[in-house]
DNA sequence: CATACAATCTTTACAGCGTCAAGATAATTA
DNA sequence: TAATTATCTTGACGCTGTAAAGATTGTATG
């Protein structure tokens, strides 16, 4: 049945989460099946069982690059506006456009993802998810930089995360109608609450 | 194989709907399948098709009753705290209490949802989400009392429903280790963005 | 080099799923 | 009472995830 010149596929595992992260941004959680995968492999269907004990662990692979894909960009945003005045609202901005450009990636990462992400300024968590650790590392410097009240920093990193991360969830949403031009007005939604750094 | 008096059900829609938010609310949607549902009700397999045309179909009437659940609660915290100063913070609190009792409600509305929500303070839209709608009354009432500046109205209501809804989106995840006394904090997480009304 | 072993892939099989079609039963209408 | 309609059952189909057994290839060991 299967057309290869070889027996074995050589890069079976490296192709299963290529063409599985493929099928996530295309058609969504909803219909992804393994089967598939294996099929857009040149794989029979039970050929990923030698690489990943079941579909939930080649998700999480999936969800691991797709995660490291996301903070890049978040790094990248602050390799460019990381040292002006609205780079938070730059920082959102580019959380929030991510995630517009790949909308099957929210729900996938936010709601299948099986990654402890600790908000919690906890001194015990060494490798915490890392696109929060980005945003974190940023607001804290901001805050810094006009002596933002020592004891409300983490709150408020917490609370400004929620936000950004709100308007990433509700933008993202197919049913949802958000504001016409959300990408011009973040820097104002972010305003809307005067924090004296922002 | 089916033990019941009459061959007929009488009420099998209504019960359908029932066992089906219970299954929802305790196994969550990843579980979810219609057979199940149908086991519930002591029916065969194929019954639930004469009362819905699918799977989506039997969904979707399953979020319209939480949704009027959900909405009914919003209502009932302006009852209770619609005139105090701090109207707004319990209101959001409600919001993030309603799906921390019901984690798997969160999902199941925000990510499979078909129904329109419009967020966008369009004049055409005659039914809108009701939660929406719910919270969009208090708020704009409460900035009328404080004379918020009129063009900043609609930027500032969209701006707070995301940041509740991020909190509640972040809050419900299992695998999110959020604030651990969100629930205390939620005010000062308002506060943090120092809103003249709020 | 030859043999044994491990890794990788295929085939077959099974239960659960959504859905459709045909038939059975009961309620409603004519 | 007879015909029609609504409701429910049964059986079937293709799809799914997954396990077991067998085939093929790569690797290590003598």
């Amino acid at each position: 049945m299967i057309e290869r010149e070889t027996y074995h596929h050589k890069n079976l595992k490296n192709q299963l989460i290529d063409k599985g992260i493929e099928l996530v941004s295309t058609e969504g959680l909803k219909s992804f099946s393994l089967r598939k995968v294996a099929v857009a492999c040149g794989v029979s269907h039970a050929a990923p069982y030698s690489h990943f004990q079941n579909k939930d662990e080649l998700l999480n692979a999936l969800q691991s690059h797709i995660t490291a894909e996301f903070s890049k960009a978040l790094e990248d945003t602050i390799t460019i506006y990381g040292a002006s005045a609205d780079a938070l609202a730059h920082l959102g901005k580019a959380y929030v456009v991510f995630f517009i450009d790949n909308p099957h990636y929210f729900s996938f990462l936010y709601t299948q993802s099986t990654v402890q992400i600790d908000l919690s300024f906890s001194e015990e968590v060494s490798h915490n998810y890392p696109p929060f650790e980005t945003f974190k590392g940023l607001a804290l410097k901001l805050m810094d930089k006009t002596a933002y009240p020592k004891e409300k920093k983490k709150d408020t990193v917490i609370a400004l995360w929620s936000f950004i991360h709100g308007i990433a969830s509700l933008a993202t949403m197919k049913n949802v109608h958000y504001d016409e031009n959300w990408e011009e007005k973040i820097s104002d939604f972010i305003c809307v609450f005067n924090c004296p750094f922002l």
